[in-house]
RNA sequence: GGGGUCGUAGUUCAGCUGGUUAGAACGCCGGCCUGUCACGCCGGAGGUCGCGAGUUCGAGUCUCGUCGGCCCCGCCA
């Protein structure tokens, strides 16, 4: 026993057991357990110290028996890092703590070693004591060492195995593909990586593996997965992080239900192994029309009620201008019925307004109905209107709710009620738990209208139109919808995929669709158009992310809490200190010269 | 690019319409204690109020700018 360092963990000191597998029925072995130091409990000539390790945590006891020993024990503090030796025992009757899974027992220590001596932390490692968010992305390896995040790593590591052993138990073959990649023009900003030997030239890392797991899919693999490193170069949010983690798979010879029905049973097992919950499948499926009319999202909870009614029948012949005028232009009034808003006062119902405005409404109109009617229109409001509101909504006689319309075009009073319903479901779901709402979101259109009103893809420019809108190509290729598919649960886009593209020509029309003739075509895509050229099979697949299931599973709000190692808001890792500048001569080799305004910064 | 919010002791926070000595709890340091496990008791140290300007007799508090964390819009599957 001496002052720390240079202990290496030599046979004397293996450990023989984890701290928090010591039971009733080891009573009287001798262990040997290495961990760190958590709490020091003195009293006079006794010593008590909690030990913790991945698995868990166990007391230690220290007597008057041997002084050095004693007065060694009473100088370890908070994250100091042991090797002890002792044996086993019972603790008296009265002293057993039902709170600790070691609780029934104790080590009497007999020697033991510090392997490292820890500075005073920021803060305190144990999940009782709160720490901001930099902080703990500062010092994130002491953050890690709370049980909420090893529980959290543990999680993810849950699900990876449980779709490993699933996929591979279904015939997948887990393939990576490379980091380095082309650049390709469509979708999210691309992080690039200079060419040392190809002086001028850049690699991009892949925004997903895409167009290799095509390939794959022409090379006969028949089935691949892969959990794959996403990068994209976007603003973060809670749900968005510079890299991402896929479960992407992909299929050959198969049907946009074969697909579904895989990730269901995939889901399925993963709730159940990881945590014990049994998903009803199949999950119900809605269309992307009917996801935006009824919820105003393409992702909506649906577990909660607060469909989106229109209602611009009942205002037809309406004295109340605001809406007449809309309506005679062709636009509609469309609402909600928020039950649980009725106790809202006027600055929550404020807020609402406020939202609806930030998404373009023109105004929110409410009325809180219950026997009678109050509303801030309601001189404007005949019987009739206010009977035929409570009919469409469903409320009984006398039934309390707060009932939110909006009109102008269609689009936008959607969008402007999905925000709401979004705002309002958040602090509706908070205090659930273990609520799965699964849903699919199919028959996407397979083109969006762009700013400059040309066309890009909704989803990517690979997936396949369905069959009946194939003709529609031509005439209103806005119209055609393809063979495209979310998974969304509680209101998070978990997955999305899609049936590819096999075809040659198929896939040059539609590239030429969103403005890539066809010698760009060639330029950045040939070797997938060669590729087709050579017996290419009908194939799909779905990329399912990792890190927002684990968020959903883990009940958090974040996908931070399920990354080890995440970046802020501004794509910073405050650990390491990434992104950094970089020595000149680096630069250099890499030909690449920084403007000087932005070495000034 | 834009909106919101936060920044005070090592940590988490309080600090009113500006007012003279900036507080609490936890942590830390010293002492006492043989059954604690959120131990208890006694004592102590610890502050560039994010940074920079401005208003004022006087700024943690008000104004402007700036930096950083978080939430959101845009953006992004």
């Amino acid at each position: 026993m001496s002052e720390p360092s240079l202990y290496h963990v030599s046979k004397e000191w293996k450990r023989t057991h984890r701290c928090g597998e010591v039971r009733k029925n080891d009573v009287n072995t001798d262990v040997t357990l290495a961990g760190w130091v958590k709490k020091v409990r003195e009293f006079g000539e006794l010593t008590f110290v909690d030990l913790w390790d991945r698995t868990g945590m166990v007391q230690l006891v220290f007597d008057s028996q041997d002084s050095e020993l004693n007065s060694l024990a009473k100088s370890l503090k908070a994250e100091d890092v042991i090797a002890c030796k002792g044996r086993i025992r019972n603790r008296p009757s009265d002293m057993i703590n039902r709170d600790m899974k070691t609780g029934e027992v104790e080590i009497y220590i007999g020697s033991f070693v510090i392997f490292n001596r820890s500075k005073v932390p920021p803060f305190v490692v144990s999940d009782k004591g709160k720490a901001n968010e930099d902080l703990r992305l500062k010092y994130r390896y002491l953050d890690l060492r709370r049980d909420s995040m090893q529980k959290n790593l543990r999680l993810r590591h849950d699900i990876a195995m449980t779709v490993r052993f699933f996929l591979s138990k279904h015939g997948f073959l887990e393939i990576e593909t490379p980091m380095l990649v082309k650049r390709t023009p469509e979708g999210a900003r691309d992080y690039l990586v200079p060419s040392r030997l190809q002086a001028g030239k850049f690699y991009a890392l892949p925004q997903s593996p895409q167009l290799y797991k095509q390939m794959l899919m022409v090379s006969g693999v028949d089935r691949y997965f892969q959990l794959a490193r996403c990068m994209r170069d976007e603003d973060l949010r809670a749900d968005r992080q510079p890299e991402h983690t896929q479960i992407d798979i992909e299929m050959s010879f198969i049907s946009e239900d074969d697909i579904i029905d895989l990730s269901e049973k995939l889901m399925k097992k993963i709730f159940s192994e990881v945590c014990g919950v049994e998903l009803d499948i199949p999950f119900p499926r809605i269309s992307y029309k009917t996801a935006m009319a009824d919820f105003g999202t393409d992702k909506p909870d649906i577990g909660i009620g607060l469909e989106i009614h229109d209602c611009t029948d009942i205002f037809r012949a309406t004295g109340f201008r605001a809406f007449s005028s809309i309506i005679a232009e062709g636009g509609v009034v469309r609402g909600i019925s928020y039950e649980d808003g009725y106790g809202l006062s006027k600055s929550q119902i404020k807020k609402l307004e406020k939202t609806a405005r930030e998404k373009g409404a023109k105004g929110l109109v409410w009325l809180k109905v219950d026997g009678g009617v109050n509303s801030p229109i309601e001189a404007f409001l005949s019987d009739d209107e206010i009977a035929g509101l409570k009919r469409e909504f469903g409320l009984d006689e006398g039934q309390k709710s707060l009932i939110l319309l909006v009109a102008g075009n269609f689009e936008i009073s959607t969008a402007v009620l999905g925000a709401i319903r979004k705002s309002v479901v958040i602090s509706k779901t908070q205090d659930k738990n273990n609520e799965y709402h699964f849903v699919w979101v199919n028959k996407f259109p397979l083109f969006f209208e762009s700013g400059e009103g040309g066309m890009e893809p909704a989803h990517h420019i690979f997936s396949i139109p369905l069959e009946e809108d194939l003709e529609l190509l031509d005439k209103n290729p806005l119209k055609v919808r393809g063979h495209l598919y979310d998974l969304v649960c509680n209101g998070v886009e978990l997955g999305s995929g899609s049936i590819r593209v096999h075809n040659r020509k198929l896939q040059e029309r539609l590239l030429s669709l969103i403005g890539i003739d066809r010698q760009n075509a060639g330029e950045k895509f040939g070797f997938l158009l060669e590729a087709f050229e050579y017996g290419a099979p009908p194939h799909g697949g779905i990329a399912l992310g990792l890190d927002r299931l684990a968020m959903i599973m883990g009940g958090g709000d974040s996908i931070r809490e399920y990354i080890a190692f995440p970046k802020t808001q501004n794509a910073v890792s405050l650990m390491d200190g990434a992104p950094s500048r970089v020595e000149e001569e680096v630069l250099r080799e890499l030909h690449i010269r920084i403007s000087k305004k932005e070495t000034e910064k």
